[in-house]
Order: structure tokens, then C-alpha cells, then sequence
RNA sequence: GGUCUGAUGGGCGAGUGGCUUAACCAACGGUCUGCAAAACCGUCUACAGCGGUUCGAAUCCGCUUCAGACCU
């Protein structure tokens, strides 16, 4: 349609999002054999070592069978974030794009596919120290004084967080204090640009089949061996890499808080809520079309439509 | 055939005449700029059916239906 427009572009990024459980990665290799693209993960959690069973990482055919990147390749001590990936993603796409005309990009990680795709502002990451004695001042004063703190600081970003959610407030506060200047005030919204074409396609299919699906790969899981994984990180448990949905709730098992069947319900549980956070993501995001995970024919047919 | 007990929202489960939206769970909807598989917000006003008593009934009475237990 616009080609003519898009020469400086140097190739296509798939991107294929949806919730977990859907049929994101078999759909991501289909595609990548297809085309002849490599993949490249925006999963926040699969880019841990040690956690293969648990984050539900492609599996050794699939990476035989296709180039994955940002696949277990650090340890769950390593600290990582969008901003990290960022970074890390746009220069080795400028990389992969020298050979290829396709990449594909797979995994659940909403806030990961926004900095890939549209970039995050230039704001200072977190600080360990300030923001240990935030957490501190959280616990000690409490929630409203942190929100007080916010609002004298940057009272435009005070009125519309969700004062609730200590996690958004302490950010902000991170970077009022960081940069000496209001967080809003280096909030830009804008979307970067980016030196490739992207085509955004996410998979769906009924809810009901999918939290069969959710339910039934949990216990796949714990079959594989899950509950091994778990013990050998058992004891670094308190790193951020681990919380998440498939570890936390084993944890708490082996602290005897909960049953094993209990755990196990939890985890499927939590998972289905996960699912659903992220077809919530992924719906407000526009540039997403739905399509069936098996529908390979019509997906493809969509792309190439697209691409340059 | 008879006696008794029970029947509360998707589940569980309080509540014995008037301020319960009980609580909890599940589910559902949403928020989202460096911990994002995180963190957080919101929604779900039921009392088996019919009739009666009463100013007022989920709560008392009667009948019906259903379930369970027991008796002959």
C-alpha cells in the first residue's frame, strides 16, 4: 500500500502477542520457518536460565529448528528490564535485519512488546538504594505519605495514578528524585520510530478452551518436572525473576503454607488471571489483529499484505 | 405411606422479623513508560415456588416442589 513510503525500512518485525497458553510459540515458529526469520522473545520471564518448564520456554526442537534470542540466555540475579531489553532488542535486530527481511517477535510480555515497538523515555532506571529506603518508608509511614510526597513533587502525575498502587507511586517518586524534575514532565507518550516494519498479530480462541488449555499444561508441567525447578531456586526466592506465576505458588508450598494440590490450583488459577490481564493489554493496543493460532494460512496471507 | 431435616447469588457459607451489598472463593471488566508472569482498581444486591400473618419477612405460619435421613 504505502511501500513506496517505507523504503527506509530494512525489514518486517512480526510481532505476535496474545495470552499465555494460546499458541504463541509453535504459531512464532511456523512463521519463522516459513519466512526464514529468526525469533526473538519480548517474554520477560523466559529470558531466565533455569526457569524452562515453569515459563513455558520453546522447547529444544523448536530451538534446533529456529534461531531463538533472549531465551534463557542470563541468570535469574541478572537484573532486567523493558528498558534493558530495549536496548538490548533494537540492537540486535539492527544486526538480524542486515541478513534477514523477516524477524519474528514472540511472547506475552505486554510492557516488553511497548518498548520494542513504540520505545520507552529516556528516564533513569531504578536506583537500589533509593529504592530499598522508599520501600522502607513505605512500610514504616505508609502508603498516604508516599502519595503526600507525590503530590507536593509532581501533583499532575499525583492526580492521575491510581494512588492505590504503591508500586506506580514509588516509581514516580524514584524518578522525581532521581532527576530533581516531576516524573510527568518526562512522561512524552510519543512513539519512536523505528528503522523496520512492524505487524502486530495476536492469537486468540474461546476462553472457555483456553483455560482448558492453561489448566491442562499446568499439570503438563508439573509432569515435566516443575516442582524440581522450583526446588533448585527455591533458595534464591526472593529475586525478582521469580516472582512469578508457576514459582511463587510452589514456594509458598514448600513453606508449608499450602497444600501441593493447592499449589497446583493456585498456579492454574493464577494463570488464567494472567491470561486475562493480557488480553486486556493486548486489546487496548489497536495495531493487534486477532486471529485463531491454527489459522497459519490466513495469518500469513496478513502479512504478506503488510510487508514491505 | 409416615416422620424429621434442609432448600440462600457460579461455588462455599453466615445471617432466626426492620443498618448485611455478610465474608470468602471463582468469574467478569479495567489500569499500565525500567521489578510487568509485577503492582493495582472496579463489578457480580441472592434468599426454591405460591399464599398468609405483620406497619415490615430470607427470617413466623400453611400448602406445593425438590433433596437427604429415618420409620413402617
Amino acid at each position: 500500500m504505502t511501500t513506496m513510503m517505507m523504503s527506509s525500512k530494512r525489514g518486517t518485525l512480526i510481532v505476535i502477542g496474545g495470552p499465555t497458553g494460546s499458541g504463541k510459540s509453535a504459531l512464532a515458529v511456523e512463521l519463522a520457518k516459513h519466512f526464514c526469520a529468526p525469533i526473538i522473545s519480548t517474554d520477560s520471564r523466559q529470558v531466565y536460565r533455569g526457569m524452562a518448564i515453569g515459563t513455558a520456554q520453546p522447547t529444544k526442537e523448536e530451538q534446533e529448528a529456529v534461531q531463538h534470542y533472549f531465551i534463557a540466555d542470563r541468570e535469574v540475579e541478572d537484573s532486567f528490564n523493558c528498558g534493558r531489553y530495549e536496548v538490548e532488542a533494537l540492537a540486535l535486530l539492527d544486526r538480524l535485519f542486515k541478513s534477514n527481511r523477516y524477524v519474528v517477535a514472540v511472547g506475552g510480555s505486554g510492557l516488553y512488546i511497548q518498548a520494542l515497538c513504540s520505545g520507552m523515555d529516556a528516564l533513569p532506571e531504578a536506583n537500589e538504594s533509593l529504592r530499598a529506603e522508599l520501600k522502607q518508608r513505605l512500610e514504616s509511614e505508609g502508603l498516604s505519605s508516599l502519595a503526600d510526597e507525590l503530590r507536593r513533587l509532581d501533583p499532575k502525575y499525583a492526580e492521575e495514578v491510581d494512588l492505590c498502587n504503591h508500586a506506580r507511586v514509588m516509581r514516580a517518586l524514584e524518578v522525581c528524585l532521581t532527576t530533581g524534575r516531576p516524573y510527568s514532565e518526562q512522561r512524552s507518550g510519543s512513539v519512536a520510530k523505528r528503522p523496520f516494519n512492524i505487524i502486530k498479530i495476536a492469537t486468540d480462541m474461546p476462553r472457555d478452551i483456553l483455560y482448558e488449555r492453561i489448566n491442562k499444561r499446568v499439570d503438563q508441567m508439573v509432569e515435566n518436572g516443575l516442582i524440581d525447578e522450583v526446588k533448585h531456586l527455591y533458595p534464591k526466592r526472593e529475586l525478582n525473576a521469580l516472582q512469578t506465576v508457576g514459582y511463587r505458588e510452589f514456594f509458598d508450598h514448600f513453606d508449608g503454607k499450602c497444600s501441593m494440590e493447592e499449589a497446583i490450583e493456585l498456579v492454574k488459577r493464577n494463570s488464567r488471571r494472567y491470561a486475562k490481564r493480557q488480553m486486556t493489554w493486548f486489546s487496548r493496543d489497536k495495531e493487534f489483529v486477532w486471529f485463531a493460532p491454527t489459522d497459519i494460512e490466513a495469518i500469513i496471507e496478513h502479512i504478506n499484505r503488510f510487508a514491505i
